[in-house]
DNA sequence: AAAATACTGTGCAAAATGGCTCACTTCCCG
DNA sequence: CGGGAAGTGAGCCATTTTGCACAGTATTTT
């Protein structure tokens, strides 16, 4: 319940009415913990939507080097790629915690979207926010450096609770991953954390902890 | 005729039942070229169409630098986020050339959108392309060097005619207009197309002419 | 608990980039 | 047609970033 209501908070629909749409051509998928959804290359003829837990998108490129495309919450959807003609996936989706999906078939998809005013409503909603969360990510790596890139991302992962309550950021998130997010070395983002901790910006405590201060190094100058 | 037989071609739908079914809530504006077609800051209330030119689109940051977000082509939407409930421009738009654009309000929009399913289908069509097109904008800034977004920049914006026909590049597209799209300084943009130009990829011939050979700078290694 | 893995904190030299400056060349407008 | 503004090609140097390498510290697995 607090669920769908967080979500219906944030992106103005309900995972239930959307639910009910679909009919039967769906699946709820229980994930485990670091199982992998779908692979870079593998064949493109479903949508997923995150019910619950995190859910990392990844991209190898050619010569090896992996970046990190987005970490997603319940309430978004993935391999959307797939409507639009692609007919292999691009990334590769991995679940970064005990996660449940809802695997949708292309076909139904579509049809729903054809069909439903107020589903494809949604998901045009959806889209746009999508697109302006994308938007936002390549003006921040046009403008800013690694260093501001990196409290960004963090940021944006620890959701402060109300009232600013320091919630812990994805457990388990490594430098590694951060790196391929923010889009530098592994031995930068290090560096930068310990320079945040040094700075009070951030906390470990068992888990990272980010504190809205850090606000500063991405709003400053 | 050319244009929407083009623009069916790389979009999946055609601008005239698009004009049609908005009824008379748009508008048909001749922008000429250079001339603002709205500033960061703006209220947004209203959607553009492309129907013949090209517009940019840029963001200045807080401290003042420049990023070129796009460039569009006809075919193309732009200034949705006021459709997701930005009330306010995020950047500003320019024409780059005389353009013909269609200006639709976000109540038409909106409202033709959720009357008309060719409609939105068309819409939501559109809206994956462009995810897809952001999703590589990133994935290219994380993987690539200043070098190789460069070429990846010049390469899309020459769109070779019918068997790699050099076609001119944007008329007059300034180095510093490639710089802010390629997110570095324009004297890097300089190096670069200096060594570019010495090893043959492109061509100084009244307008600029991008030999589709350029594209072993971006796929090698 | 021991062994195997994964993750982190540093340090460093090499390479890439950012930020100027300056001299020229083009283009556009009055 | 002249002057100015805009755009370009170069060079220079301070920083930033990359790419490795290594040792020490968690974690996980067996």
């Amino acid at each position: 319940m607090s669920s769908t209501a967080a979500a219906r908070k944030n992106r103005e629909f309900d995972p239930n009415t959307f639910l009910a749409m679909i009919g039967d051509a769906r699946k709820i998928l229980a994930v485990p913990k670091k199982q992998t959804i779908f692979t870079q290359g593998d064949e493109a003829d479903a949508v997923f939507y995150v019910q619950k837990g995190k859910v990392k998108l990844t991209v190898v490129s050619k010569t090896g080097k992996e970046a990190t495309i987005g970490i997603l919450s319940e309430g978004n959807f993935f391999g959307e790629g797939s409507l639009a003609g692609q007919a292999l996936r691009m990334g590769s989706a991995a679940a970064m915690t005990d996660c449940q999906l809802l695997r949708i078939e292309k076909k139904a998809m579509m049809a729903a979207l054809h069909r439903e005013h107020a589903f494809s409503d949604m998901f045009v909603a959806y889209l746009l926010a999508r697109n302006i969360r994308y938007e936002e990510d390549l003006v921040d790596q046009l403008f800013n450096s690694s260093e501001k890139r990196l409290a960004r991302v963090l940021l944006m992962l620890a959701h402060f609770g109300k009232e600013g309550v320091p919630e812990t950021v994805v457990p388990g998130i490594s430098q590694e991953t951060l790196a391929e997010m923010v889009g530098t070395t592994r031995s930068r983002v290090s560096f930068f954390m310990n320079r945040f901790r040094k700075l009070g910006f951030i906390h470990y405590n068992g888990g990272l902890q980010v504190h809205s201060s850090l606000l500063n190094v991405v709003l400053h100058d």
